[in-house]
DNA sequence: GAGATCACTTAGGATCCTCGAC
DNA sequence: GTCGAGGATCCTAAGTGATCTC
């Protein structure tokens, strides 16, 4: 929806990052962009539009820019696009770790695709400037000498006396939640080996259709038409989705329509023929009805709802794995609808059918207490395979591939696999510095193959760029990360505003939101991508010679178990820690502290691309904090106003009780002002916020542990930092974690 | 070695629910 | 007690990467 600018100033070491909203409308009018995009872009305009409260914002950072690079290299960047950028911009300016440094080198060895194809085959098998595999096993061995350290370290932190408990599989339903049981001081399973006892009740099927009132009317051409209880319960999911912009998209329609006649009887069929014919108006009202029913329920029916809930999830929420009562994640069977892809996804609006519990897969242990199929119906299949950690499985019909059911990420299952992903990018920190050197190095190599695969490690490392697995045409919308980046995704500016080599990328990643960033690179990068889009189409691959199993193999043959996106969580992590230690003030209070912390949890959101789509009532929310603030400075001017009286009268009558007027109007001042500084920083927060979604870096994506031993040489709680949910998923690290942590 | 499959993690939007203001 | 904002939770799509199959 925002375009993402970073740009980077090499003389202050500072990256700037701006969300900025502006069109780009000709690029993608462009003949040669051929996955066209102009009907998102009007969507994304009519998103824009409706938010151009950036100005404000853009001044207050204007001046702290100001402070922070005397340079003025921004200034010249917005000058230059003023005008191209004059509806808003809104931004944020960050430090982050050192940059490459450029080094003028000679332009060497470049060829022209044509010719490196002319000499693949001898170079493919040239080793020269491979890495060298007698040096990899050394290392490599010691690696796994490591890793095996690393494993008997945590090993060790372990305490020995529960050894009991969690090994040998046989349920005794522990009387869990008194005590929080603490996985990670035990032994962990190896081999693959995930379980050794596992028992629950199986999946909560969608409740069944139910028909609607006969005064709710289907009309078709302008007249009343009966359908069938299946063209019916389909007609339905669309006339719930009638208020969303989806129902407007052509190949939703079309899709839709496709399969909702095959759910018509052959009568319904030969009548209705066109989408823009049927009226699903009366439908749509009633389900609004409904829903406003079910709001205005009174407290004694809503509770009777929680309650029925509760019972649902006291069955269904928990299993038994290995002795200890687990909770599950996702319990409930995905109800039948329209599928809403994102972005220009080819096959939304298509149904989404019901499962059923001929559909579905059990896995659980042979000796424990199978799930019971609803009456009348049977499971799939019954499994046994503790080598995988889902309970429930079954196929969906869009895209034919495995949905899962799966424990919570409070789980012992789930936690050790988080934290045995930060210990793996904790290890790439150790050996960075080499493979930064081996990437650099590469880049000067004769092999077209490794000049391409450390271009691209190099993006995803500097620019925390996906993968970019290859993806089938038609299949999903068409977005791309580093490998399958395509020739039109970027464009090369030898000089750009004052800096040399800069490179601008745009195209839409994972989820079909938009990576737009225009970037400084090294000479040897710029000349290395000018060698690898010569004499190829716009959408030609830009790594042809490269693939994330081709880059991954070289990866794990640098490290053991590093692999693409270890980095964005290497690099995630060791932002926030750095950015930690940079805005972190002693003298500053516990809001001054926690915006600190949400600032440098925005460095990593912005770093990762996490962006969100406005809350609608963000406006009105600003507009509702600072009349609150005005208001809170009336009452300070007030209460000062009245604190100089005082004095002035305990001046005139120095009596105990004037000066204890006083005390009091002063006391009365300073908890103003302090209520004004947390109203303050509250809209500073939330308007920094207001495009960049911060938790899915929290929750993904940064160590917790660098969190936690912040909090606690801090004196922050916990609790500002990560709520109910967060603090039971990171339990491992809230436990183990103390103030001198380091990532 | 390429493509398919499987098992998982990561992701943003929708919906629910709580809490503070009035 | 009511209302609404916004945080919490739910939902499920869309990635990554290992392994299997041919």
């Amino acid at each position: 929806i925002f375009n993402l600018i970073v740009m980077y100033n090499y003389e202050s070491d500072a990256v700037f990052f701006f969300l900025d909203s502006h069109k780009h409308k000709d690029k993608y009018k462009d003949k040669e962009y051929k996955h066209k995009e102009h009907k998102k872009d009007k969507e994304r305009e009519k998103l824009k539009h409706g938010n151009s409260d950036h100005k404000d914002m853009e001044k207050k950072y204007k001046e702290k820019e100001k402070m922070k690079h005397k340079d003025g290299s921004t200034d010249k960047h917005k000058d230059k696009h003023k005008e191209k950028r004059k509806e808003e911009k809104f931004f944020v300016c960050f430090f982050l770790c050192s940059p490459p440094h450029v080094k003028s080198e000679p332009d060497d060895d470049y060829h022209s695709p044509k010719y490196e194809k002319s000499i693949k085959r001898e170079r493919d098998n040239d080793y020269e400037y491979e890495f060298k595999p007698k040096k990899i096993k050394t290392e490599n061995d010691k690696k796994v000498k490591k890793r095996k350290q690393e494993d008997e370290d945590i090993k060790s932190k372990k305490t020995k006396g529960k050894k009991g408990e969690a090994t040998d599989g046989k349920k005794k339903a522990k009387q869990e939640p008194e005590e929080k049981w603490k996985w990670w001081e035990e032994e962990r399973y190896t081999d693959g080996v995930k379980w050794k006892f596992l028992e629950h009740k199986g999946p909560v099927f969608a409740p069944p259709y139910e028909p609607l009132p006969s005064n709710v009317k289907f009309y078709y051409d302008g007249k009343h038409m009966k359908l069938s209880k299946e063209a019916e319960e389909v007609a339905t999911f669309f006339s719930k989705m009638l208020d969303h912009e989806y129902t407007t998209k052509d190949i939703f329609r079309k899709n839709f329509f496709k399969d909702w006649r095959k759910e018509m009887t052959s009568e319904e069929k030969s009548v209705i023929t066109d989408l823009n014919k049927c009226n699903f108006t009366e439908m749509s009202e009633y389900f609004k009805a409904q829903s406003e029913a079910r709001k205005a329920m009174t407290k004694e029916q809503k509770q009777k709802i929680k309650e029925e809930n509760e019972r649902i999830l006291q069955e269904y929420g928990f299993c038994i794995m290995d002795n200890h009562k687990e909770r599950i994640a996702n319990f409930r069977i995905e109800p039948p609808g329209l599928f809403r892809g994102r972005g220009d996804h080819p096959k939304m609006g298509m149904l989404k059918r019901r499962i059923r519990p001929e559909d579905i897969i059990i896995n659980c242990s042979k000796d424990s207490k199978y799930p019971t199929p609803p009456p009348g119906t049977k499971w799939k299949e019954v499994r046994h395979d503790n080598k995988v950690t889902w309970l429930v499985s079954w196929t969906e019909n869009i895209q034919g591939s495995t949905k899962y059911i799966m424990l919570n990420p409070s789980s012992r299952i789930k936690g050790e696999k988080d934290w045995q992903k930060y210990e793996t990018a904790r290890r790439l920190k150790k050996c960075v510095d080499r493979l930064r050197a081996q990437y650099r190095e590469d880049w000067k190599s004769k092999e077209m193959r490794v000049r391409q695969r450390a271009v691209a490690l190099y993006f995803i490392d500097k620019l925390a760029l996906r993968a970019g697995n290859e993806k089938e045409e038609g299949e999903t919308a068409d977005t791309v990360g580093c490998c399958s980046l395509r020739v039109e995704h970027l464009k090369l500016h030898p000089e750009n505003e004052g800096q040399e080599y800069v490179v601008e990328f745009d195209f839409l990643g994972k989820d079909s939101i938009r990576y737009y960033n225009r970037v400084p690179v090294e000479k040897r990068v710029f000349k290395n991508l000018q060698l690898f889009m010569e004499n190829k189409e716009p959408d030609d691959d830009l790594f042809d010679r490269l693939n994330t199993s081709i880059l991954n193999k070289h990866l794990q043959e640098l490290m053991d178990g590093l692999t693409a996106k270890v980095f964005r969580t290497y690099n995630a992590s060791i932002t926030l820690q750095q950015q930690l230690k940079e805005l972190t003030t002693a003298d500053d209070n516990i809001p001054a502290k926690i915006l600190s912390y949400n600032r440098a949890n925005r460095a990593v959101a912005i770093l990762c691309n996490h962006q969100r789509a406005p809350p609608k009532t963000f406006e009105k929310s600003m507009q509702n904090l600072q009349a609150k603030i005005d208001a809170k400075k009336d009452q300070l001017c007030d209460a000062k106003r009245e604190l100089k009286s005082a004095k002035a009268d305990a001046k005139v009558r120095r009596d105990e009780k004037s000066k204890k007027a006083v005390e009091t109007k002063r006391k009365a001042v300073q908890r103003i002002e302090e209520q004004l500084m947390k109203l303050e920083v509250q809209a500073t927060d939330r308007e920094e916020n207001k495009q960049i979604a911060l938790g899915t870096s929290k929750l993904n994506y940064l160590d917790p542990r660098i969190s936690v031993a912040w909090c606690k040489k801090w004196g922050v709680p916990i609790e500002k930092i990560y709520n109910k949910t967060q603090r039971e998923k990171f339990a491992w690290a809230i436990d183990m974690a103390d103030e001198d942590y380091e990532f």
